[in-house]
DNA sequence: ACATCTTGTCGGCCTTTCCGACAATGCGT
DNA sequence: ACGCATTGTCGGAAAGGCCGACAAGATGT
C-alpha cells in the first residue's frame, strides 16, 4: 500500500499533505506565499527505525527543481535509471484477527511465501521448516514454516505466537518481509492507524523479549508523546521548516511514517499528470480501495464526486483533497476529501 | 560445592591434581623433579564465560611461595584482610529432574529465596512477584517468582521453562543466583560433569533466544572441541607450562572449570593441615558428601580407608589422592582414589 | 531416634497452541 | 455470472504449564 519513490525520481511534495502528518495544526504564515506543489528530485532516502515502537519510518532528502526541468511522463531523472527495480524483495500483509488473537499461526500468503522463504520440499507429505528473519533491532526470530491442510496452505505456527506478545500486535497492524540484497530474511511490522492514535497499553506477560527493557525504560516517555501524536508523527515546527526551505530552492529533509488513510505528500508526475487528465465533475462515479474498519482486509468503495474545490480558500490553485465526494456506502463517514489520484473512475 | 579461593588468600597449587582437568594425557618430563604442591599467593582472579556454553570459568594468577612464608592456619596474606567475604550473596542448585523436565517450574530453596530475590509481600494470601535476573550475556530474563503450595515453599514459574529451554538445561545442572555489588540479580548455569563429557544435543524447539545464533553458528565447531575435552577443559600443554613457571618461581596461570567429581587442583592450607594431622590407617572409616548419579541430590557415602600411599610412583611425597578406599555402597564405582581433605572421619 | 522443616514428584486441571474442515472472499474468464 | 484458487474462522485435539497433595529426604534436637 505504501509507495516510497525511488532515490533520483522526480515527486511533486505538497505542502498541505505534509502539514496533515503533523501531531499539531500547522499555520503557514500569510506572507509565504506557499506553491501548492513543488516538482522534487529525491536526493536520497534513508529509513529508520523508531527505537520504541520498530516502525520504520523514512527520511528523504529532497532538492527543489525548475518546472521545466519536470517531464510528466518521466518519473526519473539523471543519469541512473530504474535498474535499482531490481533491489529488494518484499511482502506485506496486514494481520486478521485470525493471526493476532493469538489463537496460534499465521496463514502466510502464497506469493509470500513462495516468493520470500526458502524452498519447501514439496515431495514430503507435510513440508516443515524453519525461517529465521531478523528484526530492525537486529534480533533473530524463528517461525516454523508448514505448508499444509485442506486445501494446503502457507502457515507460520510455532514462534508466530511470541513474535506477537513481544512486538505487541494487533489486528490491523501489518508484517512485512524482505528479502535484503544478500537475500537475508527481515521481517518488520507496521501499526494500523488506530494503534498509532493511541496511547500504548503495554502488558507483555511472557518470558522478555528484545522489546522488553526498550519499551519499559522508556515507557513514561513513551505514553507522554504518543499521546501529544495524535494525529501524525512530525512537529509543525518541521513541516514550516521544509516548506521555508522549498520556496528557497533549497535541499530540505522530510520525515514521513506511513500511514493507513493518510495520504503521501509526494506524488510522481505521472500519477498526477494522468489524474490532471481527466476533467473531474459533479456526479462523476469512482471507486477507491480501501481498509476495512480493523484493516484486516481491503475492499473496494464506490462513490460520487459531490464537488470540485480546492480545500483551502487560501491556496485556490492546490489540487491537493480536490475533490470532495459522497459515498455509496454510508460506513465511509470520514475520508470526504479526496485526492484525484487516489481514486479511480468506473 | 565449588571453593574459589579469594585474592590474596594462600593456596597449594597440586600440579597432579592441574593435570586431571586436560583433555589430554599430561606427561611430566621425566629431569622436572616437580614438587608435589606448591605454595602460591592467589594474586588475581578473573571470572570467564564460555560464550559457547554460558559456563564461567576462573583464571587465577597464582604467584610461587616459598613454604617458609605460608602458615598453614593462616590461608591470608598481605594487608587485605578477610573483608571481601562481604562481597556477592549468590546461590546455587542443581537441577532436579522436576526442574528440567519442562514440566513446569523451579523450586527455589528458601535460603536462596529469601536471601537473593526481593522481599514478597507475605501478607498476601499468595504473593507473587517478578524477578528479572540478567545471564552473563547481559540479557534480561523474567520468572514469575511465587510462595504458595501445602506447606508453602518458593516456587519460580513463569518464564522458567522458556529459560530451560533456551540454555539446553537438563538435569544435573546447576543454577547460579547471584546479587552483586549494585544489588542486581544474575543468573548463571553450571553444565554437568556428563554434559561436559558429550557431544551437545543441540535441538531447540522454541523461540530464539539470544544462544541461538551462538550455538548454532559455531556448532561445527563446538562439536569438535567438545569431542576432545573428554576429560578436562585445558590444553596438557597449558599444564606444563605451569609446572614449567611455578619450579622456577614464576607468577603463572591457571584456568579452571569447576568440575563435579575432579577435585580442585588448589587448597587452602588450612584444609591440609587438618587432613594431615590426622594418622591415616587402613581400616578407618570415613564419610563423604557425594552428588547422586544426576547430580540432583547429595547424599552421604561411607566407606573404608583401603591403602594409604603416594597414586603415583614418581612422587612418592605427595599426598595428592594419598587415600585408596572402599565403598560400603556398592554404587560408588570410580572415585577409588580421594584426597585426604576430601573427606570426614565417622 | 524423633519431630519438624524443606522440597522433589505426581496427577489433575486449565490454558495455549496445533490442526484440518468448512466457508467466505476474491480473481479471472 | 460462474468456477477455481486462496485464505479467514472455527471447534476439536494435543501439548504445555500451573497447581496443591503427598511423601521422601534433610536438619536440628
Amino acid at each position: 500500500m505504501v509507495q516510497i519513490p525511488e532515490v533520483n525520481s522526480n515527486i511533486f511534495y505538497f505542502p498541505q499533505g505534509h502539514a496533515e502528518h503533523a501531531y499539531q495544526p500547522v499555520h503557514f504564515p500569510a506572507d509565504f506565499n506557499i506553491p501548492s506543489q513543488i516538482p522534487c528530485r529525491v536526493a536520497a532516502i534513508h529509513y529508520r527505525v523508531d527505537p520504541h515502537t520498530d516502525e520504520v519510518y523514512a527520511k528523504l532528502r529532497l532538492v527543489p527543481l525548475h518546472v521545466s526541468q519536470v517531464r510528466f511522463d518521466d518519473d526519473t531523472v539523471g543519469g541512473i535509471d530504474n535498474m535499482s527495480e531490481t533491489k529488494y524483495q518484499s511482502y506485506t500483509k496486514t494481520l486478521t484477527q485470525s493471526n493476532a488473537n493469538n489463537g496460534g499461526g499465521f496463514s502466510c500468503p502464497r506469493k509470500c511465501a513462495e516468493t520470500l522463504f526458502p524452498p519447501l520440499d514439496y515431495s514430503d507429505m507435510l513440508p516443515t521448516q524453519d525461517i529465521f528473519p531478523m528484526d530492525v533491532h537486529g534480533e533473530t526470530w524463528r517461525f516454523r514454516h508448514a505448508y499444509r491442510g485442506m486445501p494446503k496452505r502457507h502457515l507460520l505456527t510455532t514462534g508466530w505466537s511470541d513474535f506477537v506478545t513481544d512486538k505487541l500486535l494487533v489486528s490491523g497492524d501489518s508484517l512485512v518481509f524482505v528479502r535484503d540484497e544478500h537475500s537475508d530474511l527481515h521481517v518488520g511490522i507496521r501499526r494500523s492507524k488506530k494503534r498509532n492514535d493511541c496511547i500504548f497499553n503495554f502488558s507483555s506477560k511472557r518470558k522478555l523479549g528484545p522489546s522488553y527493557n526498550r519499551l519499559t525504560s522508556s515507557f513514561g516517555e513513551l505514553r507522554i508523546s504518543d499521546k501529544v501524536m495524535g494525529i501524525g508523527k512530525v512537529k509543525a515546527e518541521d513541516v514550516l521548516e521544509a516548506v521555508r526551505l522549498v520556496v528557497n530552492m533549497q535541499p530540505f529533509d522530510v520525515v514521513y511514517y506511513p500511514r493507513v488513510g493518510t495520504p503521501e505528500f509526494f506524488v510522481k508526475p505521472s500519477l498526477i499528470r494522468k489524474a490532471l487528465q481527466i476533467r473531474w465533475w459533479c456526479g462523476m462515479r469512482f471507486k477507491m480501495a480501501m481498509e476495512t474498519e480493523d484493516s484486516s482486509r481491503t475492499h473496494w468503495f464506490v462513490g460520487e464526486i459531490a464537488s470540485v474545490e480546492a480545500v483551502d480558500p487560501a491556496c485556490p490553485d492546490s489540487v491537493w483533497r480536490l475533490l470532495r465526494v459522497t459515498w455509496d456506502e454510508a460506513v465511509v463517514t470520514n475520508m470526504k476529501m479526496l485526492n484525484p489520484w487516489e481514486v479511480e473512475i468506473v
